[in-house]
DNA sequence: AACAGAAATGCAATCGATTGCATTGATTAA
DNA sequence: TTAATCAATGCAATCGATTGCATTTCTGTT
């Protein structure tokens, strides 16, 4: 398609009968250059229309300064709160922002991951997906010490920087606010243990039941991937128990809206009868009737400091000593779902 | 950081004692290529973790199979039924997709464009934010016939092709339906009339009203950035005029939300007092109480479109003779908000 | 056995920007 | 005036893959 011919260094080079070293360097403000030639050059530059071929740059210069993204959804309140945190630090450091989502689909991710290291992305920051348990995708990244942050839904085997929330502690806090509210029975509907952060949510609640004395209730325990429907039919399962719950503490907010909404229709009243806490802090939360009391994660300021670690590493000749993984706190937000007015 | 060896075509080369170009014509499956070297090819390339800079080829072709989408928000549903639209499409074709979000800001906008432009993205598919008035970074592309789709938010004067959704229909549908239920008073929280978008809006609005023979109250007609805070902002200006609309049309959903949270509040009824119809259809408006009512758009399908049409065009050698504007339908879903039970 | 024609492979230029090293020109010191 | 010094610029190789054209290797035919 293109016509309009390309204006190279060269072209600019040429007409100001220099040479294109010089008005390379002139275009990067190489001390080098005098200030009346630089003049001269970035003038012509601007009137002939001249945009630099970052892929001639970046062949050369063996960096992209670009970061490569992977979420499972862009869809998701807290990821794109990462992504804007993310873009935040990097847009003022020179960094471009590649996003992607995987959809929670391990052979997407896979696709996702080996185009980015194809195209040379700097660093990649990532939060894995639902099925992902193979990693030689990452592996790609790892081996050729190409900088890799994982945030929330990290990977253990992999050496690298971790950005998560604490998980563990949010779904005890959780918990221990439902009993607070006099439940003895809280049920918990969870994801898939192979994601760290559900295996933590779920230790965090088991905690918090023993330590308040009570008992838990293994068929009360649901795994699921979370999703709207999943949560349907893990709240119509568990009112099929034996001994009905009187709390549930949802592993994220859409299986805590499936419930309520389920609740609702069947007339049994939230908090009165059953009690809901969720995870994330969706905005939606705070708009269902009832609202719905949640874990706030702190996503933007998860984005920056991964943002961060992987600029100063990629900045950096030699591979980190140490990874550091950093816990970001998270807060109750107590709403109507799990508090009588 | 990058200490192990890149793999090149010439070592592959090298190593089985042959030409690069014959290494190279192998991987692409070229069919001068005997059957038996491209086995040989194919299966040290494996062994050696063979990985193609991207960006060599792409300097080379100059193509990169690679489309950059920007839109205002990703974070907004409608955007990113739009997204995942356009990777279905994009991936399908071997395309890669580049996501970037403006926020509303024409800075960044610009600068994102410039930024897509270097890097000689194949295409650029886009909704433009609201506050961009100037098109010196979308001329960019336009100029030297860079394929560019634009999709609900468009530009007149840039000659592209267009996929819209019927705004003014949609908007006459929403106000014809609130007249239907008796409303005689609809007021409109309307956005920035520089966005085309809006104006129609607008103007499905008014036809609506005048087709019924009612008034418009002009101080009932107000515009702003569709914020939740405008939207408070504007529900309370409507609040204060002299005669109390007892309906009210919002150009999006966002400022839907914020009169039903502030008219709960206020005790005022909706629907019975004053019904709402919001646009856009975001999940949220089905989960509020009262739900909103509002206007439906095939976000999947528009992105979809618009990657067949940009893909289309990239192909081709030639500009199209005639840029097409394509008009999607939408559909009027009712509610509790302005439907009483 | 010889040769046309096809099939397979190689050569070398190219894409556009960068950069180590060489060169030019100007300035300064002696 | 001349050599030494420094500032400014140019030369040419390089990054890795692609591709038009040339060359080599087969294949089959007579």
């Amino acid at each position: 398609m293109a016509q309009k011919p390309e204006i190279t260094i060269h072209d600019i080079a040429k007409k100001l009968k220099i040479s294109a070293s010089t008005v390379s360097r002139a275009l990067k403000d190489n001390p080098l250059i005098s200030e009346a030639t630089r003049h001269k050059i970035k003038k012509a530059a601007i009137e002939m229309g001249y945009r630099p071929n970052v892929m001639a740059a970046n062949l050369r210069t063996r960096r992209t300064n670009t970061i490569g993204v992977i979420v499972p959804l862009i869809n998701r309140h807290f990821f794109s709160s990462v992504i804007s945190g993310i873009e935040d630090v990097a847009y003022n450091q020179g960094f471009a922002v590649t996003i992607s989502q995987s959809n929670d689909n391990l052979e997407k991710e896979s696709t996702i991951a080996h185009t980015l290291f194809s195209n040379r992305v700097d660093g990649l920051i990532l939060s894995i997906g639902m099925e992902t348990q193979s990693y030689d995708h990452l592996k790609l990244f790892s081996e050729r010490n190409i900088p890799l942050v994982f945030f929330d839904r990290i990977v253990d085997e992999i050496p690298a920087h971790k950005i998560v929330v604490d998980d563990f502690g949010g779904a005890y806090r959780a918990t221990q606010h439902l009993i607070e509210q006099g439940r003895k029975k809280v049920a918990h509907i969870g994801g898939p243990l192979n994601l760290q952060i559900y295996a933590k949510r779920e230790a965090g609640y088991r905690k918090a039941i023993s330590d308040a004395g009570l008992q838990i209730n293994e068929n009360q325990i649901l795994h699921n991937s979370l999703t709207r429907e999943d949560g349907l039919n893990a709240i119509k399962k568990i009112l099929k128990t034996k001994e009905r719950p009187d709390a549930i503490f949802c592993a994220n907010d859409t299986t805590a809206l499936s419930a309520i909404i389920h609740l609702n229709e069947k007339g049994i009243k939230v908090p009165e009868d059953i009690a809901i806490v969720g995870f994330s802090n969706e905005p939606f939360s705070e708009l269902v009737t009832p609202s719905i009391s949640t874990i706030k994660q702190p996503g933007f300021e998860m984005g920056q400091k991964a943002a961060e670690l992987l600029i100063k590493q990629i900045g950096s000749k030699t591979k980190p000593k140490n990874y550091e993984t950093i816990m970001m706190e998270t807060e109750l937000i107590v709403r109507n779902s799990s508090q009588q007015k």
